[in-house]
DNA sequence: TTGAAAGCGCTAACAC
DNA sequence: GTGTTAGCGCTTTCAA
């Protein structure tokens, strides 16, 4: 295959000097004359020498690779969520291992133990809806967004959210202000806990104005389901104005069905979704939606995940961040 | 931090061995006594043993991480390649790492160094718009989709790409066929060798039919640009009864304009998109488009970089896999 | 069938 | 300022 990669020891051998030299020419530390300095650099170089990590991390016991898990990298909040952690911790001169788990824990407790025989320094994770119930590693990790199935004992788990509660409570509030009577929520309950908050937020803001919650229980996160229930929901109940879906893809799935049923959005039912993802922005038919801070949460996750990487114990272990609402002006 | 991880070292002294033997029952090479063996594993077991990839990459110079390279993971198309490529290697043992480019040329040689001071076993390259002219590594590399410019130097360079001519072409062709006489092409054409091959086969549809190429050149890929665009032109212009957008976000912008304007899609102007994503299928109206074999060009991609690791060098190093259209029931 | 030992590229402690 | 050297976890000859 390609030729052996060059060495510091070859770099030692061309530019005259020991291999300690050079090792203190690559970390800047240590004192180095000037002149050696230059004529060391320029060895470098010439022969293109880039310092084999591996080795590095190997001797150091620091490791500077993190590993990103999430559930589906095609999803647009988590590949976001990704992209921001990886550029941050590129800054830094990490490397990131983005990983998949398809939403399945046998692929997830594959992606650790691989993580972890990569000796990566640290973990971001958003775990699958199937995540197992234990801790399975003992690398510094910082949860994002799922809260882990053993997060009973809080104290030793990391977990950055964003408020889904009030996400729910606000998204609800606002068409209840706009003057809806009769709102429903459509949720899969099981798809993780993030969806089981948002419900609870509905519920909270239903009851404080004396509404009565009433859920529309889907099977998964499509928009075919919520499409198909949407119709049959409609079809038999016209007094309900008011939707809120706990993620944008559902929000489209019930506007399919409205505008099959010749119900005008937002006029005879408002529609919210969540995640102020694309599709809510270039509907043709735009949707309300929750936003949640992609870059703040990554910032704060990576945050955390370089002091628990250093051996700190963080004060706080679990953060939310607030999320905002997302109007949108529509022509009917 | 977390206690260090427990050794080859450790096994061979709890199951009084020695490491040679330890690993030999870990790589399952060389002749072990069975209760030797069943002794160990035991013990490696017991203890939770991982083995150390990064010495053992270190160790024998063979590498299993691959290195990915997009310029945009939360663009749909290339997180789904991301996703199928990293599946098919995860399968093989391989660990994958994935990394952004933000279209960014320097970001992307930076990228490689990293992978190279990595030393992944091998590339996967969706090059970045603002790629540079050079070769940066002699990792081997397969590039999927985006040609890189040094690419008149056909031999060295494994491209895995889909027939983006003939997707052009056969979309034009499509609509001339549904009877459209005034067809226009919206393409931002410095984004890109897979955009100008669009619209090259785009040409070649309208010339064999006697009809005049007409651009509607973009700036960038946002739907905003091909939205302004549209309103300016079909406001002046209203003989235009066909659009092919080189990708559906512009698709999207077209047909937000036409939307505006009150004009029927597709009775009075037929809209072609490009890539089959979720927005094109679950926009209000629906738009036709081209899908490319996601799925396949990973599997060919995956396949060409493992014999290009293995030292082979490949009968062709230019594969160009088939498109489809994917035409849509509308409403109106 | 098993063990001892060299060495992969690098850093850091120590000697000069 | 610079060189020598041990050793990180592992594989792989070579001997026993």
């Amino acid at each position: 295959m390609s030729k052996k990669s060059i060495s510091i020891k070859d770099i030692a051998k061309l530019a005259g000097v020991s291999i300690a030299t050079v090792s203190r020419v690559i970390n800047r530390n240590g004192k180095v004359a000037p002149e050696t300095e230059k004529k060391i650099l320029q060895v470098m170089e010439e022969n293109h020498y880039v310092p084999n990590l591996l080795a590095k991390g190997f001797r150091t016991q620091k490791f500077t690779t993190i590993g990103i898990i999430v559930p589906d990298i095609s999803i647009e909040f988590f590949s976001k969520i990704a992209k921001k952690v990886q550029t941050i911790f590129f800054e830094k001169g990490y490397a990131t291992i983005i990983c998949n788990t398809n939403e399945d824990y046998k692929m997830e407790r594959q992606c650790i133990n691989m993580l972890q025989a990569q000796h990566v320094g640290g973990i971001i994770h958003i775990v699958s809806v199937t995540t197992e119930k234990e801790k399975k590693t003992s690398i510094p990790t910082v949860y994002i967004d799922r809260e882990p199935a053993y997060g009973n004992t809080k104290k030793d788990m990391v977990l950055i959210e964003s408020d889904n509660v009030s996400g729910g409570y606000q998204a609800t509030n606002e068409m209840i202000k706009k003057g809806c009577k009769k709102i429903i929520c459509f949720c899969p309950k099981d798809k993780g806990s993030t969806h089981i908050k948002r419900w609870d937020g509905y519920c909270k803001a239903m009851e404080e104005t004396g509404g009565k919650p009433r859920l529309v229980s889907l099977d998964n996160v499509s928009e075919v389901d919520a499409y198909e229930k949407a119709i049959e929901l409609f079809g038999k109940d016209k007094e309900i104005d008011g939707v809120f879906a706990t993620t944008d893809l559902i929000a489209i799935g019930v506007l399919k069905a409205l505008k099959e049923l010749k119900i005008k959005v937002p006029s005879q039912v408002k529609v919210f979704g969540y995640d102020n993802s694309l599709l809510s922005e270039i509907a043709t038919t735009p949707i309300a939606t929750v936003e949640q801070p992609i870059e703040l949460m990554s910032e704060k996750a990576a945050e955390m995940l370089e002091k628990l990487m250093d051996g700190e114990r963080p004060e706080e272990s679990h953060i939310v961040v607030p999320v905002k609402l997302v109007k949108r002006k529509t022509g009917k």
